[in-house]
DNA sequence: ATGGATGCAAAGCCTTTGCAAGCTT
DNA sequence: AAGCTTGCAAAGGCTTTGCATCCAT
């Protein structure tokens, strides 16, 4: 990683290797302050930005990308070979992979009819998992207080 | 309108009708800077909070949706019978609207292996338009300052 | 008259940046 | 030594909210 990092003129420092570290054991999804408070139980002394900025490499790097669901939430998802969307439970905000490889497939023929060269796609599903599906009714009567 | 929002429990005026009118008009992917602007144009009087809340009921009425590309600019794209995706262009940051019925009856049908309900389906492509394909490989190398 | 709607100003929140000091190479 | 990094604090930028007033029904 040091190596991989030093290819691209960036330098590892100790803040550097535990961020990274504890974003790839995190796994998926990871906001900026899920980061930085698993970063902090080990070293209680990188400051916020710090993991802010090393989150926007890894992004940089290629090792990840953001996923954005409009929740005012930032996420950064891990990079891998098989490409996934999400699929995102209106009530209880859990955020499902699902493979897209074949669809994929066929959205990067598709933009061919457009003149467009694709570089990643993003494709999230809202709606109610298995567990809220039953209740999904109640969430259509919100509190109608301010518009 | 009017009739279709009493339905809802909420009131017309005049503020409100301009605003409606003028989201319309704008037609796709409308912030919220967009409209106040076109807005002003014939009412200067209107505040932008009113504007926001406007743009906020016509999403909660169901007439537009939330078109999040990331780019810290939060987009209203009115809702159409023809499910449709988007085409980012990295470079000239252009939006393009591509149809995407068939992609949409295939992700619904594999929404049910993780016992899904689908409410709504979000297709974004991010990549280079033909004018800006050529140009693309200087993208990369961008300014290293901050990481 | 009632309750939603409006405008303005002020908060909120998350994201970025400026800078001086510290490290890596 | 040179330049990337870090931490802290402050600034940005967009989104929300409080509130008194106004208006539609």
């Amino acid at each position: 990683m040091k190596e991989f990092l030093r290819t691209k003129g960036f330098k590892m420092t100790p803040q550097r290797e535990l961020i990274f570290r504890s974003f790839f054991e995190l796994g998926r999804h990871v906001s900026v302050d899920e980061l930085y408070d698993k970063v902090r139980l080990q070293d209680n002394t990188v400051g916020y930005s710090t993991v802010w900025r090393n989150l926007k490499l890894i992004c940089r790097v290629g090792l990840a990308e953001v996923v954005n669901i409009g929740d005012g939430i930032t996420r950064y998802d891990r990079v891998t070979n098989i490409p996934h969307g999400h699929l995102y439970c209106l009530k209880c905000k859990e955020l499902i992979e699902f493979n897209v490889e074949q669809i994929v497939g066929m959205l990067a023929h598709k933009t061919s009819d457009y003149n467009f060269t694709p570089e990643n796609f993003k494709i999230e599903i809202q709606g109610y998992c298995e567990n809220c599906r039953e209740s999904e009714v109640e969430v259509v009567e919100e509190t109608k207080s301010d518009a």
